[in-house]
Parts: structure tokens; sequence; C-alpha cells
DNA sequence: CTTGCCTCTGACGTCAACGTCAGGTCCTAG
DNA sequence: CTAGGACCTGACGTTGACGTCAGAGGCAAG
């Protein structure tokens, strides 16, 4: 079979990151590699979804080293006291960020509504 | 009345930001001071929210260029197509970031609920 | 065997939103 | 009038997640 593994390029283009990225995440303990005899990288394909994963949290405001603290306990699928506390604070933490955002969205909205209402006294400008 | 301006101290302080940052929001254009003769800056009560404003903004991911492109479009209340465009676009991106957000939270839901399930060989493990 | 693309390891560059320090001025309480 | 806190303007430092470049090796095609 073709493709069960993949080089550091073809990642790249699936998980939709760059290589360099790739590398850091290596570097960083949050992505593990096989390497060839010649030193090149292989992943396997649910490396895919596993890239897809840390950039969910990176997209979340995780910084790598929390990433690092989450992912084994997701892997190993070991439950301590602390990590599900970490488990638990960082969804809080999310948690928070989108009653932030849902805040911020409502009061564009009301800007919005007085740029477009010229009962607020807007001056609407047409091209 | 006292307190009908104020120094950027007191400002930091009652908008909880930094005196530093107050510096950088008015470099950045976002945050217009008067100066008094011998040129320290002093600030209106209504500074207070703009900074919050501020500070929602930058929470939600906006840079400091795209905030200072939306802001005077908030004071002036003027409305041009190209402006209702960036509000509008703005508030797109929030609206995708909360989506995501949400998406994220799942999987973590998901994450934290196979670490706490046994059935899902998971080993629980006590202090 | 060579051409050309992919990959490797350093290692320095970047960018934003400030932090921090230096050296000097201002202002208010006592 | 003087001490000490608040304020001023540069200007350099910081941090994270990569970008980018240099120099060298690897690999499938022709």
């Amino acid at each position: 079979m073709m493709g069960v593994t993949m080089r550091i390029g073809e990642l790249a283009t699936k998980s939709g990151v760059s290589v360099r990225a790739l590398r850091y995440y290596e570097e960083q303990g949050l992505l593990a590699a096989g390497r060839s005899d010649s030193g090149q990288r292989h992943y396997p394909e649910p490396a895919v979804d596993r890239v897809q994963l840390i950039q969910m949290l990176y997209g979340a405001g995780l910084s790598s080293r929390t990433i690092a603290e989450l992912l084994p306990c997701v892997d190993a699928k070991v439950s301590t006291p602390e990590s599900q506390a970490r488990l638990a604070a960082e969804r809080a933490r999310i948690d928070e960020q989108i009653t932030a955002l849902i805040h911020t969205r409502d009061r564009l909205d009301a800007v919005i509504a007085s740029t477009v209402d010229p009962a607020n006294g807007c001056t609407v400008v047409h091209d």
C-alpha cells in the first residue's frame, strides 16, 4: 500500500500548515515523527488529525507548553487528578473566551446599528 | 468638580491596563489625549469606556491597525459603504472565531469524557 | 549520471503589544 | 522649599510561533 506513511511536505499540504510549523511542533514535543535511515521524517496518516487538533488548540489561544501538557493525557488516556484539573481549566478558559467574544460581537452589532440608523445622528455616505 | 479629567495613572487603574499600554494606544492612534501646559496627558471620564472597548477588540484578535480603522467610524457615526463592509467583515470574523471555539470546546469535552470514562480503556490514577 | 525537487540542520529575522530602564521634569504635601 | 511620587520622552528588551536563508545531503526520472 502506498501512502501508509508520508514525508513532511505531504503532511504539510494535507494538514494545511507549513513544513516549518511541523518541525516546530516536533521541537515542542507536540508531534512525534519516525525517521528513515537517511534522517527524513515520516508520519502515519493519523498525524493529519493530530496536526489539526494542535491547530485547534493554538486557535483557542493555548500555548505550546499548555498543549504539550494536554496532549499526553489525550494519547495515554490516563487521568490523574492534575490532568483532569488542567483539562477542566482550559475548557473553562475557552468558555470565558466564548462569552467575551459574544459580548464583543454584541458591542459591534450595536456600533453597526448606530452607524446604519440615521436616527442616531449618523451620516450615511453613498459612493 | 474634580475628576472631570484625569491623568494617565488614574485612567490606567480605572480601566485596568498599564500606563505603557495607554501611551501605546495613543501612539497607534486609538486614544486621543489632551495635554497640560507641561505636556502631561489628561483624559475625560469617557476615556475609561473607550479603553475598555479597545481591550475588547484586542481580545477578539483585532490588530491595532484594524481597530484604528474601525474606531473612527464608531466616533463619527459616519457610514460609508467601506466602513460598513469593514464592520461586517470583523463581525463575521468574530462569528467564525466563536464557532471554532465551540468546536474546540466540544473536542475538549470529548477528550475529558474519554479520560474520565474507564470504559474507554482509560486508567484513572488517584493521588 | 545528472537534473531538480524534497528534505535536513542550524541559526538569524519578524511582528505585535507591550515591559522596562534611563535620565529628566512636574506637582503636591508637609 | 524640599522630598518623593507621578509623569515625560526615547529606546532597547521580551515572547511566541513561526518565516527565511544558507549549505549540504537524499531520491525518483530520464
